[in-house]
DNA sequence: ATTGACTCTGTACCTTGGTACAGGGTTTAT
DNA sequence: ATAAACCCTGTACCAAGGTACAGAGTCAAT
């Protein structure tokens, strides 16, 4: 199984490389082993885990809770079953908070998008009119 | 129509008092009237704006991004009419990326309790199994 | 008319998540 | 054997998004 220097890990994780080890000083990837002379020699595996903090981030995660979501993908016991059951639990009721308001985002931005196609004037725009009497805006 | 003043939109919108007049600072909300001493009075509106700022952020979307969706929202016409539709174009492909990503990360998450729940053997779990295959996490 | 709880502006400081050297060693290709 | 292109550690710096004063004015209640 060949492995990647740390420059190789962050070009095809697409990240600075000092952002790879910024991840290994934050906790978030493993230190790899080093060569004799010390160089830090990755396996493939990291580029995946640092595509996935990535996405976290993307989705408005933080890294200490990046830390807690790495640790079940990876499926590792670094936290204890039930802090994990517990967090689990708790995101995931977070994450479809999440999807409701990225819903209530899009028909908005798909009204702003028929309102200037149609031209009409904005309170006759039935979408946005819905919306604004739902209050989910 | 009542008016509030600068610490009581910052407590009904659960935000830092400087916070408001930090959103003012940054063009997020507009600056409001001021009594005959200067004292910022604002209407209600303000709050739900301010909570509307708070909720894109919560999706991941930069002060800069809220700025234009802010005025989508608003049917405010700061920005021109192209750029906005583009704009809008373009965050609507975001989030139904991000809507897709979240739906991974849940089902990620719904593994990990069920995994425990059962205490099956990692390999087993055939949530987890899906996923991992699918390449999609 | 004075005390306490506000408000104002302006500037300084803080946290998160990086990013950029400096000063020094290593590896590879010529 | 020497330059180019890596790597190391450590520390400094940066941008975004706040947060916290300082110094001064205002308002409401006693």
């Amino acid at each position: 199984m060949k492995r990647l220097t740390v420059s190789q890990v962050a070009k095809a994780s697409n990240v600075n490389i000092e952002t790879v080890r910024y991840y290994e000083r934050r906790g978030l990837i493993s230190a790899p082993p080093r060569t004799h002379s010390g160089y830090r020699m990755y396996a493939n595996e990291a580029v995946d885990d640092i595509q996935f903090i990535k996405r976290a981030q993307d989705l408005g995660f933080s890294l200490e809770e990046i830390k807690h979501l790495l640790c079940v993908y990876k499926k590792e016991d670094y936290f204890p079953i039930e802090e994990m059951s517990q967090f689990a639990a708790v995101k995931i009721q977070e994450i479809e908070e999440k999807i409701h308001q990225l819903n209530n985002f899009k028909s908005l931005l798909e009204s702003a998008i028929s309102r200037q196609e149609s031209d009409l004037p904005k309170n006759q725009c039935p979408i946005i009119k819905k919306l604004s009497e739902s209050g989910d805006l």
